[in-house]
DNA sequence: CGAATACTTGATAGTCCTCAACTCAAGTGG
DNA sequence: CCACTTGAGTTGAGGACTATCAAGTATTCG
């Protein structure tokens, strides 16, 4: 899927107040209940959001990858964190200076306008993600979604992630992650050359699972 | 909460161009894979968005009520379905004509923009409560947000809704919302005069549960 | 009053979490 | 080069929680 915004920047003149930020993996972006005065766009790498709850435990809303775009906020203070998977480099936008400038461009305006519905649209995909029941739909569902976003081959899958990142996006544990795999391997739904690494040996299998 | 859209259509002059419909309980207003050509704000009574599985499961991604706009879609097709909740009256919009208005108006841009951003919000409102295991928390959630919504004395909730409906929005069963509720009730946080009537007895104990 | 629907409660089983041990790969320093 | 360390991932045993199946109560409506 390439990015919806081919090249916003330079299409506006506004490239000169863009600033391209790099991250180290699992280094903070920014924080939650900071101030939201820049959205950014993901340049390469992987980017997660996600919250805290009181007793420790991490949710994770969504993992970004080249092309997409994230904290864009309602308000003005930021509802989730975001960190860096891996290193990454983002674009930071102003997004006061973006909102002025939708309104006197009907481009920018719709720019921002789909950049807001698609993240409706994610959050809603892993609302239900998350209610439908079972470690294995949720975790093949995960493992399809990354074999069509990382766009590669669509067999192989390198995840950039950790178990317990894993664990976090479909609201499991580390060790539920693990074993589902593992039985996925059993049933030779797919392979693990390494622990990052995995082959989709019967998609067919995979897709009948999520339904 | 009032509406964040208090008359846009007296504003602009497109008001002899909207449709005020009525549904009855449990009627279809739109469904899944339909064709994206309006969206709605709810008059008076409450709505559901929600999508179903092959095995017959049902997932509600949201309840809509008074001054709540729905039906918003990115893409030309519907990725969920719409039903009434009760009896309802909602104003239909033309989604062509409002993002044509968009272009030209910067109130209404801004508008759409801040509808398609609330949706996302809640929606990620919603991971994080599906993610967030435990059915006492969920219910919790529940009714606070129900408390919160329903606007009135913020102790005492009117359930427009089913309990499987309810078991539907949060991802449990109906006999685990049934005993979840009487389990709250037991340990004092709730009352429930009638079955669609909750009292909250307690409300820091229920945040404190939620937190 | 009887039927239908919504809701509650109980017993049991299944799934996933918790705690714990173990394997594996990658560094690090002697 | 190899023991040691460290972090990530896997596997196992037991327990907690929720789904399932089943029965019973309550409320509404004809």
């Amino acid at each position: 899927m390439p990015s919806p915004a081919p090249d916003a920047a330079s299409r506006t003149g506004f490239a000169q107040k863009e600033t391209v930020l790099h991250f180290l993996a699992d280094h903070e972006i920014y924080a939650e209940h900071d101030e939201a005065k820049t959205f950014y766009r993901v340049v390469s790498g992987m980017v997660r959001t996600c919250r805290f709850t009181h007793d420790g435990r991490r949710q994770i809303e969504a993992f970004h990858v080249a092309g997409d775009v994230f904290g864009l906020e309602h308000g003005t203070e930021r509802l989730l964190s975001a960190e860096a998977v891996t290193d990454c480099a983002v674009i930071s936008f102003h997004r006061q200076r973006a909102e002025m400038l939708a309104t006197t461009d009907g481009d920018w305006a719709r720019q921002l306008f789909a950049y807001a519905m698609q993240s409706a649209v994610r959050a809603q995909e892993h609302s239900l993600l998350l209610g439908r029941s079972g470690a294995a739909q949720k975790v093949a569902t995960f493992l399809l979604e990354m074999a069509q976003r990382s766009g590669q081959r669509e067999t192989t899958i390198d995840l950039a992630m950790t178990r317990q990142d894993i664990a976090d996006y479909l609201g499991l544990t580390i060790e539920t992650v693990s074993r589902t795999l593992s039985q996925l391997e059993r049933d030779g739904m797919i392979a693990r050359p390494t622990a990052r690494r995995i082959l989709v040996r019967n998609t067919s299998a995979l897709r009948q699972l999520v339904a």
